[in-house]
DNA sequence: CGCTGTAATTTAAACGACTAAAATATAACT
DNA sequence: AGTTATATTTTAGTCGTTTAAATTACAGCG
């Protein structure tokens, strides 16, 4: 059946001790002395027999599975599984394997998710934080495996992570848009805690107030995760009936804008005529919709590659001090804001 | 430092032997006989110590991983992360972990994919299989791990899969473009000997000629994967350009979809009016075309569960024979093929 | 008190690899 | 031949768990 060959097969196989074998196939024969005809039989029984390595008991001695366990809100957003992507690249070009886990933004499910990877012995963690889970993060920290935050970060506590300047990325979006003489402008975020979306929200503001006008409670709207198609619809009907009381509005993720187009589209509202839009990460959606969506694009691929390297920084050295990776953002202009209105 | 808490440890905390311990964690005291008291003692040290049984060690002893190897051709692709969600979800709920890997519809790459799986000693394999791979399918089950295959199949093999009727799926979306009048109707596939393409394009064929269409060999137009932008590009200008050569397009996947949309969004061209279209899977694109596209769409959900359960039915019994699991799709008809002009 | 039967616990081997230390073989000199 | 040095190979313990088999403890009984 399972014809699994193991070390003590090749052994048996040759009639001499394990540890030969296991000498020449680490490529130890040097260190250890083993005669050269040795290396030779061992290594052409190898092959004729097809070994195969037992990952679990190396794992087992060694301590290491050379296993990175991934944890995101939702790997089928495309967001996050484009950042898989290229972790998994990253990592398997260094002999490592992903695991993965969706939290789903509750915290719950993040630490059912920590526990079970810990259990299974990976060797380091990439986390996109739900809410409300620093303690966790910190708790597994204090294990001493390398953790690795992406995308959100929490600067109550001392971590490595990989993410953009939001504040200064929503401000800079925001500003585009009162630079294309837009006064009311709307925003829809997440109802959360999250640093990330507070740094959106914080540089939304900062961006009005920079530019004299006075922000409305009104104009700030915020959906839950956990019920977002409806929340969105709920608010964005706010500003848009029974008349349309903001002249843009910019998103602070993907999926909130999708949501929210959606709800534009039926309304025959125009954009950027009536209302302009930016956008935050990337989506199909925003090439498609008839007025192609602005946004503020981050590269996938420096956080991806950023994470891995703080990952294996930290698995070399683990008293390095805490690295905050900023990568930077950019900004795509398209048709959602209309032209630039010369300010003089 | 990496303060584990081993079974040796709650046995010398408790000065009892290891095999007490394990019997109690596994709730085997009653046929261990252990007695009331000590289980309860060592509940509570389990507890008191947080101890967390070290899964590897478990594996290397049962030879269950309890972990599942999922390859797809790209996780980054929605189609593939929302079944990537999917399994994950009930693998979990199963106790399964998964990892994953992106063949990029390479041959080589997949094996590669096998033999870091293989060598992880995971339990089943659920494989979204790349071009030209029977041989390594074939292979795999030779070892006696179950394999499901998901989305496509080889009909050469014996094999659990779990598919849509993509002949049937592709008839009835190009007859959908006939019964609308339509009669010069062009195709997208891609440059692939795999089986689901194929047989779509064979529904493509027998709707035509079931309805007196004479097929015409320029209408089929197939990309390679590998140079999927370049291609499509060059291949749907034939037949838009320098006049519009066919009335309708059935395209073969999503990602195809959306490339030749963009083409078609920069031509000129009107949909429906010039061009009715409808596609395969779905996309975020497909809703924010202007005029939004109708699809066959399979269920994810069905797809995803129903790998699990082939799994799973697999490792409880190996005998058991091959179950091909046909999952049904679904024509959702939108803007994008125009109006229905009944035919008496 | 010695015997027996059952209850409770421990021992020890095993999973498959790694590796320090011990053992043996071979060669090189007196 | 005996000694020593060097080359080569084997032994045995270890990682953390499981579990069949062996051992020990204890209660009941004549």
């Amino acid at each position: 059946m399972n014809g699994k060959v193991s070390l003590k097969d090749v052994a048996k196989y040759l009639g001499v001790s394990t540890a030969l074998v296991s000498y020449v196939i680490n490529n130890k024969e040097k260190e250890a002395r083993v005669s050269e005809k040795m290396a030779k039989k061992i290594r052409s029984a190898v092959v004729k027999l097809n070994y195969q390595p037992n990952q679990i008991a190396k794992s087992l001695k060694s301590g290491k599975t050379n296993t990175i366990g991934l944890i995101v809100a939702d790997i089928s957003n495309p967001f996050f599984s484009s950042i898989a992507r290229i972790i998994e690249d990253e990592a398997r070009k260094k002999g490592y394997v992903v695991i993965f886990g969706s939290s789903d933004e509750s915290a719950e499910k993040s630490q059912s998710l920590i526990d079970v990877f810990l259990n299974r012995q990976v060797d380091a963690f990439i986390i996109a934080p739900a809410e409300n889970t620093e303690k966790q993060i910190k708790a597994l920290q204090e294990t001493g495996l390398p953790v690795v935050l992406i995308d959100r970060y929490f600067p109550s506590i001392q971590v490595d992570s990989v993410h953009i300047d939001n504040f200064q990325a929503a401000y800079k979006a925001v500003e585009h848009l009162i630079n294309n003489g837009r006064k009311k402008i709307a925003m829809m975020a997440y109802e959360t805690n999250l640093p990330h979306i507070q740094e959106r929200k914080r540089g939304y503001k900062a961006a009005l107030k920079a530019h004299g006008i006075r922000f409305k409670k009104e104009w700030l709207k915020e959906a839950s995760y956990q019920n977002i198609e409806k929340d969105v619809a709920d608010k964005m009907n706010e500003l848009l009936f029974p008349e349309l009381k903001v002249d843009a509005f910019f998103f602070a993720t993907n999926t909130l804008a999708v949501e929210s187009l959606k709800i534009i589209n039926q309304s025959g509202i125009k954009v950027p005529d009536d209302l302009a839009i930016i956008a935050f990460d990337e989506s199909d959606a925003f090439d498609f919709f008839y007025s192609p969506l602005s946004y503020v694009s981050q590269s996938l691929e420096d956080m991806g590659k950023g994470a891995l390297e703080l990952v294996t920084a930290r698995l070399k050295d683990n008293t390095r001090k805490y690295t905050n990776l900023i990568i930077k953002e950019k900004l795509v202009l398209r048709k959602s804001c209309g032209t630039i209105i010369k300010i003089k």
